[in-house]
RNA sequence: GGAGAGGUGGCAGAGUGGUCGAAUGUACCUGACUCGAAAUCAGGCGUAGGCAUACGUCUACCGUGGGUUCGAAUCCCACCCUCUCCGCCA
């Protein structure tokens, strides 16, 4: 690595918009209707959740950004933020300044060359100034990354509509659908009903690679891949989602707009072309995509939408890598957590004022494959403490796991309102003519490995053979059962 | 892997050191003409940010990052990307 250069992504959120004062937020309460109550947009306008996170909010009202990213158990650090934003001002004012007469004295002495004339007077002027205005450039140019930095690592606003709470069990159970059935017999988890099917071997897979991946092998190969082309089919045909193949290796600045980089890269896997070393200027440094959210998401980077474009409805079938650091431990068995794993993504781009409900309807498209497919399953109102980093409101489908006796994340929906815009500068022409960040939402619709799981547990026998679902039939060439090796 | 060409505003396309944030065309917006439209004419029309209550003003941006210079789209270096031809390859 030649020149050790700060460490500033590509993108930094250059931010705009209305400043509004947050209202307080009360929250919504929680003995309400089985159904979501806790899902009604707020009444307050969209615009203001679009302007959060907007560094014209946080000079604006710190206090608020900061009692409201508390919610979510995170410490704003006030004070830096203040002395950086201080420091900012202080040498950007002076900088320009520098560079706006050294600008016009340059003007004059190309007008006086023009016109013939002896510069040297201009010339004396100007040629001292050149050393204090690079330092200060520099200087300039040093906190405004390290402001970035900062802003970068900041979370988003949850919604107000978003329970409060510390942890996964603080999140709120918005409605129920199906019944887990009864089984007449004590009901096997899935590595047990793969293995006896032949077709789950994490022995092998292990051989090949390590811990955390899967072999599938026969019908439940098939099955696995009958899941994904149901899902896929449901959403572009009924639910109006493009179907897109993406690459699968992305670099660091798509990364940075969805948020995953710079604070997670410990979560990703990346790679280098062969004949670079590891540590090679990040241009020559892929990662893979932990989320087709990341490849869907990012077409609109740098963009501006003709507003009548919007909403783009977005679907792929990607694999998804994990590196799973921090679980140690967790979900060990099986393939309930994989380095790598298939899911089909949906993405929404839509204005801002369409986002709450677009998020409702997101939501209900992952629900309808359950539903489709008969599992039983619940959906939760992730609650501020464990809403995802560029969450502003998360729902979690859990599906019935016999095998766990327990609900399961099978998809998360989230809409990330203009968090993700911001990074990437992903806008639209709204009707005044100005550009205006959209609002972008994303959900797993649904991972493909945790739904096989799903179907494996919950349409087993008693002689272990699996029940193909209703829905699955016409992609397995019409094979109903899954029967022991 | 080898050889070559190129990256400028929504698009096309000028611009090789100085009133260039950028000609011209086209698209788009407004106005005039018209019963209306077309055509024509006039004007407007990039993005982000700073300062200012405001009128406004300043800064940055011509693939990216450095460098030379009083001054860089223009010169130098590195990198990225695109295209063409040859080779290899699913």
């Amino acid at each position: 690595m030649p020149r050790a250069r700060a460490t500033s992504p590509r993108e930094c959120p250059r931010c705009r918009g209305t400043v509004r004062p947050s209202a307080a937020s009360k929250r919504e309460s929680r003995k309400s209707s089985p159904t979501c109550a806790v899902s009604t947009p707020p009444p307050a306008s969209p615009k203001t959740e679009e302007a959060m996170l907007d560094v014209q909010l946080l000079r604006a009202d710190l206090a608020a950004v900061a009692a409201r990213l508390a919610t979510r158990g995170f410490a704003l650090d006030t004070a830096t933020f203040e002395a950086l934003e201080r420091e900012r001002k202080d040498i950007q004012v002076r900088t320009q300044d520098l560079q706006a007469r050294r600008n016009s004295l340059s003007k004059q002495i190309g007008q006086a060359k023009a016109r013939g004339e002896n510069a040297e007077a201009l010339l004396a002027e100007v040629s001292g100034t050149g050393d204090e205005t690079k330092r200060l450039e520099a200087e300039l140019a040093n906190v405004q990354a390290k402001l970035a930095d900062f802003l970068l690592e900041l979370p988003n606003l949850p919604q107000q509509s978003v329970p409060l709470g510390k942890s996964e069990h603080d999140n709120l159970e918005v409605r129920r659908w199906g019944a887990p059935r009864t089984f007449g017999f004590a009901p096997c988890d899935h590595v047990e009903i793969g293995e006896r099917l032949g077709g789950l071997d994490f022995a092998k897979a292990s051989k090949l690679s390590g811990a955390r991946f899967a072999l599938m092998r026969g019908g439940v190969a098939g099955l696995h891949r009958a899941l994904a082309q149901f899902m896929l089919d449901t959403h572009t045909r009924e639910h109006g989602y493009t179907e897109c193949y993406t690459p699968y290796l992305v670099n660091a600045a798509t990364l940075t707009g969805t948020g995953q980089l710079p604070k997670f890269a410990g979560d990703l896997f990346h790679v280098t072309k062969g004949e670079y070393a590891e540590d090679e200027e990040a241009g020559h440094k892929y990662y893979l995509i932990p989320t087709a959210e990341v490849s869907l998401t990012n077409l609109v980077r740098d963009e501006i939408l003709a507003p009548e474009r919007l909403p783009l409805r977005l679907t792929a079938h990607t694999p998804c890598f994990r590196s799973e650091a921090g679980s140690y431990g967790k979900d060990t068995r099986g393939m309930i957590r994989q380095h790598q794993f298939d899911k089909v993504e949906l993405v929404q781009i839509v204005r801002p004022e369409d986002s709450h409900a677009a998020l409702e309807e997101l939501t209900g498209h992952a629900e309808a494959i359950l539903r489709r497919l008969e599992l039983p399953y619940r959906v939760l109102a992730l609650c501020t403490g464990d809403i995802g980093f560029g969450s502003a409101k998360t729902y979690d489908l859990e599906v019935w796991l016999p095998g766990q006796n327990a609900y399961r994340e099978i998809s998360s929906c989230s809409n990330c309102e203009a968090f993700q815009a911001r990074r990437m500068q992903a806008r639209m022409r709204n009707a005044q003519g100005k550009t205006e960040l959209v609002h972008t939402l994303n959900g797993s619709g649904l991972a493909v490995g945790r739904t096989l799981v799903a179907v494996l547990e919950n349409y087993q026998r008693a002689d272990g053979a699996v029940d193909v679902p209703e829905v699955l039939r016409p992609y397995m060439g019409g094979v109903g059962e899954l029967r022991p090796a």
